[in-house]
DNA sequence: AACACAAGTATTGTATTATAATACTATGTA
DNA sequence: TACATAGTATTATAATACAATACTTGTGTT
C-alpha cells in the first residue's frame, strides 16, 4: 500500500501545497515578505528567524529517493526537487559525506543508504509504544495468523510504526515508516472516530481524496459515515480502497486521557478472505488487541 | 548491489575519525585551522566548500536522542552535543517545524517523532537486498524458530538491516538500525572474513577494542584467529561477547564478484542452548541461508 | 509570598557560510 | 573531430546562519 502514498514530485519551486505527502516538510511556511514568488526562486520562507532553511532542503533531497525508487543522478534530482543545480550538487555532497546517500563510483548515481535505518532506530529506541504494544500484536497475529499493523496519525495520513507479517507469507513489505492516506483506510479511520466532528472535517478539507483504487470512497459524507459506524462497532474497516484485493480491519487504540494515540488493523487479501469473514473472525481480535495496548499505555 | 559496497572510503586529503559510534558523522573530516580543539566545540570543519554544515549540525542533534533515550531538554541537548545554546535552539526549532522532532507543550523536552521511520522506509523501499533475501530468511526462521537477522558493514560497526524474531518471543527488539562492532559480533565476523588481511587489519585498528561484556574478546590475534576460522567453518560464533547470554552463530552474504557485503546470523539465549548445539543445529541453517541470498544476489 | 535561579524564547548586528553563476573536465554520440 | 550532456571545481556576492544578549517564563527555596 505504500506504493500509492508516493504521488508524483508536484510541487516545483517550493511552490507550498496542501498534499498529503507530506511535502514540502514545514508545517508552519509562510511567503516571504515578497509575498509572491518574485522570481522563481524558493517562494516559502521562514516566518521564524531561527529556522534553518539549508536542514529542510537536505531533508527534500533524500525525500525524492521515497517516490523515484532507484538510483539517481544530480540532474534527475535537480528536475525533481526544483532546486538549482548548484543547490542540489552541495546537498547531495553532503548526505553523501555524512553517510546517508551513497553513491556509485562509476554511474555517479545516488542512492539511499542503510545508515537512514540509524534515525529509525532513534525513535523506536526512545518510542514506548512499539514495545507496549509488541505483545498484543504478536498475540494478534498467533490468533488470526495474518498480517497485523500498528499506525500513528502523521497529518493527513496514518504512517505505520510497527509491522508483523502474515505466518505464510514468503515476502516482508517494508511498511514500516509508509504512509497512507486517512480517510481511505481502515487504521486511519479507526483513529479518525476518536475525533470530534470539527477534527474530522478540517481533516477531510486538508485531505486529497482521491481514488486510489475503484472501490476508495470519495463521497464525503459516504466516509463520514464510515467513520461514524466505528463508535458503534468498535472497528473501523477498508474493504480494496488503497489497494486492489486487499481487506483490512482497524480498532483504535487510546492513550492516558482517553486520547485516541493510533490504531492496530489485520490485514487479508480478498480471494482468501470475504468481508463477512473478516468482520467475523477478526473484528473480535483487532478489538481485543487495541483494548489491552489502551490499558497498557494507560499505566 | 553496488549500494552496499562498504570498502575502505577513497579518501583524498581528509583524515579519518576512528570513532566507532559514527561521530562526528562526515568521514573525512579534519580538524579546523585551529588545528587541535580550541575549546569543546565543534572541532571538524570542511575542507571542501560543498559541505553544508548545518546539515551536518541538525544530524548530530537528532544522533544525541539514540544514546539518551528519553525526552532532552535544550540545555541537556547543548552539554551533549557541545553545540551553542543559540545553535540548539534553531536547529531544535527547525527539526521539530520539519516534523522530525516533538515537544512536550509543557516540558519543553523533545523527542524524536515517527517521521523518521520515513526515512528508514526511503532505505528499504529502494534497496532490493532486504526484499530478496526475505524469503530465506523467513525459511531459516521457520527452520531454527529463532531469531534471524540481517547485517551489513558500516565503518567499523554491523548495522541490522532486517529481523525476524523468534517465533515464541514476547518482545520485538528494535534492532533495525541498530549498530554493534564488527570485532565482537558473529555477524561482523562473518563479513570480515570476506576482506583480506590488510583490510582487517585496518578495521581493527581503527576500531575500539573495548569489552562489552566479560566475555569479550579484546585480544587482537584472539579476534583475528576467530575470524580466521569462519573461512574453514563456513560460519562464525559470538558467545556472549555482545551481550551477555547471548549466544550467536553467522555466515557472510556475498554479492556479484564474490564481494563480501553482508552477514545473516541467527541468535539464542544462554540457559536454553549451548554453544555445541549452535553449532550442530544453526551452523547449517545459516550457511544454507547466507549462500541461497548469495545465489540470488547473483542473478 | 517573595525571591532567586534556571530554562526557554526573542531580537539583532555581524561576518561566516551558503549561494548561484560559471568555467572546467570527463564521457559519450553523431 | 566536433558536439552534447553530465558531473566537478572555483569564486565573488550577499544572504543567512550565527552568537551574544536581553527578555520571559517557570520552578523551587526560604
Amino acid at each position: 500500500m505504500t506504493e500509492l502514498i508516493t504521488g508524483p514530485w508536484k510541487i516545483k519551486k517550493y511552490v507550498m501545497t496542501n498534499s498529503s505527502d507530506g511535502f514540502p516538510l514545514r508545517r508552519n511556511a509562510v511567503a516571504n515578505s515578497a509575498g509572491i514568488q518574485s522570481t522563481d526562486q524558493s517562494v516559502v520562507k521562514s516566518s521564524n528567524p531561527l529556522f534553518v532553511g539549508s536542514v529542510e532542503k537536505a531533508f527534500t533531497v533524500l525525500h525524492v529517493f521515497s517516490q523515484s525508487r532507484k538510483p539517481l543522478s544530480l540532474t534527475d534530482i535537480v528536475a525533481k526537487t526544483g532546486m538549482g543545480k548548484s543547490a542540489v550538487q552541495r546537498f547531495c555532497f553532503t548526505l553523501v559525506e555524512l553517510g546517508f546517500l551513497e553513491r556509485d563510483p562509476d554511474s555517479r548515481r545516488m542512492v539511499p543508504s542503510a545508515r537512514l535505518l540509524e534515525l529509525s532506530h532513534t525513535y523506536l529506541a526512545t518510542n514506548p509504544v512499539s514495545s507496549v504494544a509488541a505483545p498484543y500484536l504478536l498475540q494478534a497475529r498467533e490468533s488470526s495468523g495474518e498480517a497485523v499493523n500498528l499506525a500513528l496519525p502523521m497529518e493527513q495520513d496514518v504512517i505505520y510504526i510497527a509491522r508483523l507479517s502474515s505466518s505464510n507469507s514468503h515476502i516482508i513489505h517494508p511498511i514500516v515508516g509508509g504512509r497512507a492516506p486517512l480517510f481511505c483506510t481502515s487504521s486511519g479511520r479507526a483513529w479518525l472516530s476518536t475525533q470530534t466532528d470539527d477534527q474530522i472535517n478540517a481533516i477531510l478539507d486538508a485531505s486529497d481524496l482521491r481514488q486510489l483504487t475503484p472501490e476508495t470512497l470519495t463521497d464525503r459524507d459516504a466516509i463520514l459515515k464510515r467513520i461514524g459506524e466505528v463508535s458503534q462497532n468498535g472497528y473501523a474497516t477498508a474493504w480494496q480502497e488503497c489497494i486492489v484485493g486487499e481487506l483490512t480491519i482497524a480498532a483504535p487504540i487510546y492513550g492516558p486521557g482517553r486520547i485516541g494515540v493510533a490504531s492496530v488493523n489485520i490485514c487479508v487479501t480478498k480471494p482468501a478472505w470475504t468481508e463477512q469473514q473478516v468482520i467475523e473472525e477478526l473484528a473480535p481480535i483487532v478489538c481485543r488487541t487495541a483494548n489491552s495496548i489502551s490499558n497498557a499505555l494507560a499505566n
